[in-house]
DNA sequence: TATTGTTATACTCTATAACTATA
DNA sequence: TATAGTTATAGAGTATAACAATA
C-alpha cells in the first residue's frame, strides 16, 4: 500500500480469480475427453521428446506417482508408449505415438474449445493480449511458491 | 498470430499456468490453515453478511453440497454459526462468529503469505500491477466459460 | 546405499443422486 | 409441487508410505 501495490493483496486476488477459473475448467470437463493433467503430460512429451515419468514429475512439480497415474491413462488410450531404457534398467521412457500427436493435432480439446469461446464473445483485443501477457507471469510465480 | 491473437493459444496458456499456479497453492497448505475454499466462503460472509449455503454456493458457483461442506468444516472450528431463519423454516442462515472475524483479521494465512513473499522477491512493480489487473479478467473469464 | 518406478492407501475438492423438512 | 438443506456415494487430482528392481 502507499507507495507500493500490496502484494498481499494481489496473492489474495489471484488466488479467488484462479481458484474460481480451474473449477469452471474442470466443470467443462466432457466424458470421454482428456483431463487437464493428461493434456498438460502429453503436451510436454511432445515437445519435449521422450523423458522418464521422474522427469516429468520434476518439470510438472507433482510427485513422481501422480504423474505415474497420469501416464498409465495416457498409456491405456494408446496415445503414450512406454520404453525400456537400455542403458539403465530402472528407467522407463515414455514417448508420444502417432495417435497421440493426431490427438495434440486436434489441438483444441471441447475444453479449451469452451475457454476460447468465451474469450472470443467477450474479450477486447487488448484485455486478451493481457491474458497472454499474465500466464508466463503466473507460472513463474507458481514456480517460486 | 497474424492479426489477431489466437483465443485458442490463450485459453491453453491459461489453463497450464493456472493449474500449475493452484496446484503450488495447495501444496503450500499448513496443517491447521484455513483450506483454499473456507477461506474464500468465511471472505465472502464476511464481506456480503449472513447468508444462506444455497446463496453462498450460486456466488461461488460450486454445488450447494459442496458449499454445505466447507461451511460444516467453518462450523466445527467455531468461525461461524448458523441460526434458523424465523420466517422461512427451510433456510439456515450462516453467519461469521468473533473468532471468524479475527481469524480474517490475522488477514494473511501461511498460505497467501508465501504466495505474498514469492511477489515481492521476483517480480517488479509493473509486473505486480500487470498481474493484479489480470486478476478481474481471469475472474469474468471463469463466469462465461 | 541411492534411485526409479509401482502399488496401496488416503486426503481434498467437487459432483450427482436420494432423502427429509418446509413452503 | 417446489425449494432448502442433509446424507451418501463417487470421481479427479493429488499426496505419502512401503515395496521391488536396478545401479
Amino acid at each position: 500500500m502507499g507507495q507500493d501495490l500490496d502484494v498481499g493483496q494481489v496473492a489474495g486476488a489471484l488466488q479467488a480469480s484462479i481458484s474460481l477459473f480451474l473449477r469452471r475448467v474442470r466443470q467443462a470437463q466432457i466424458q470421454g475427453d482428456l483431463t487437464l493433467p493428461e493434456s498438460t503430460a502429453l503436451a510436454r512429451l511432445d515437445r519435449g521428446g521422450p523423458a522418464t515419468s521422474t522427469a516429468l514429475a520434476k518439470q510438472e512439480q507433482i510427485s513422481p506417482q501422480s504423474m505415474g497415474a497420469t501416464l498409465s491413462a495416457l498409456e491405456t488410450r494408446g496415445l503414450i508408449e512406454r520404453r525400456p531404457d537400455p542403458e539403465d534398467g530402472r528407467h522407463v521412457v515414455m514417448s508420444v505415438t502417432d495417435a497421440g500427436r493426431q490427438v495434440l493435432g486436434n489441438r483444441r480439446n471441447a475444453r479449451t474449445e469452451r475457454v476460447a469461446r468465451a474469450l472470443s464473445s467477450g474479450f477486447t483485443r487488448s484485455e486478451l493480449e493481457h491474458l497472454m501477457a499474465a500466464a508466463p507471469l503466473i507460472e513463474r510465480l507458481a514456480q517460486h511458491i
